[in-house]
DNA sequence: CTTGTCCCTCACGTGAACGTCAGGTTCTAC
DNA sequence: GTAGAACCTGACGTTCACGTGAGGGACAAG
């Protein structure tokens, strides 16, 4: 498939799947006019590497860990590196969680019948 | 307290208080010569303001939750964005939870004896 | 009254992940 | 073979949360 299609079927722009290339985390044939081809598979490809921006990472960390995840490379070093990233990632769970139970406790407050809203104002808000 | 003993106490950069009041999220008392000055809870604002950032909320956002938190606003309108935000930050919860499992897959097999490493490999990576 | 440290206000620099033109080529369909 | 859509390569623009001087006041100590 040409870049188009990937970038529909991933809802990536076509820019960034560009840059995903230009950072070597996505690779690509090219037909004999300069254009890129695609195999099925590179939708999954795509989608991990979104759902690893998600969690936060970098290209360039990205970039050291695609191998890994490819299974291409097994070294202490790429393990360590692998163990780094999953507790990074913990330790943001933990924040996220402690700002969501603020938030909640905040939430909780404004909607108890003592802080002077009335219900017809909490209906309307979800509504 | 000045801005100074305020950056050591929360770990944050003068540079940074300085645009936390620029954003509006910080408020001090000025001396007759101009020097910002701080009350206590201002510590505890500057954490809040921090866990806030960490949960991926912008600038506009944080001021526009905090009068909420503050308990000084309390509409309708308000109370919707609060529970957006905690969705939001409930998604991207999930999100990292997903790379997480992803990332412990990879580790799984990259420590599994079948993947081609020995146990010292595993013991130096740890160590 | 000077020294040193802290503080002030501009104001430009930065890095990441793209957005967005410009100008030109390739592919598809009729 | 020609129109139009899709694609190409630069290359500059954008946003955010600050970093980093420049140049100059504020304030406690001796």
């Amino acid at each position: 498939m040409r870049i188009g299609e990937l970038a529909t079927k991933t809802g990536v722009s076509v820019r960034a799947l560009r840059y995903y290339e230009e950072q070597g985390l996505l690779t690509s044939a090219r037909s004999s006019g300069g254009q890129r081809h695609y195999l099925d598979d590179a939708v999954d490809r795509v989608y991990l590497i979104q759902m690893l921006y998600a969690a936060g990472l970098s290209s360039r960390t990205i970039l050291d860990l695609l191998p890994c995840v490819d299974a291409k490379v097994n070294t202490p070093q790429s393990r360590a590196m692998l163990r780094a990233e999953r507790d990074r990632i913990d330790r943001q769970i933990t924040q996220l969680r402690q700002a969501r139970e603020r938030l909640d406790a905040v939430i909780a407050l404004s909607e108890s019948p003592a802080s002077g809203c009335t219900r017809a104002d909490t209906d309307a808000a979800v509504a």
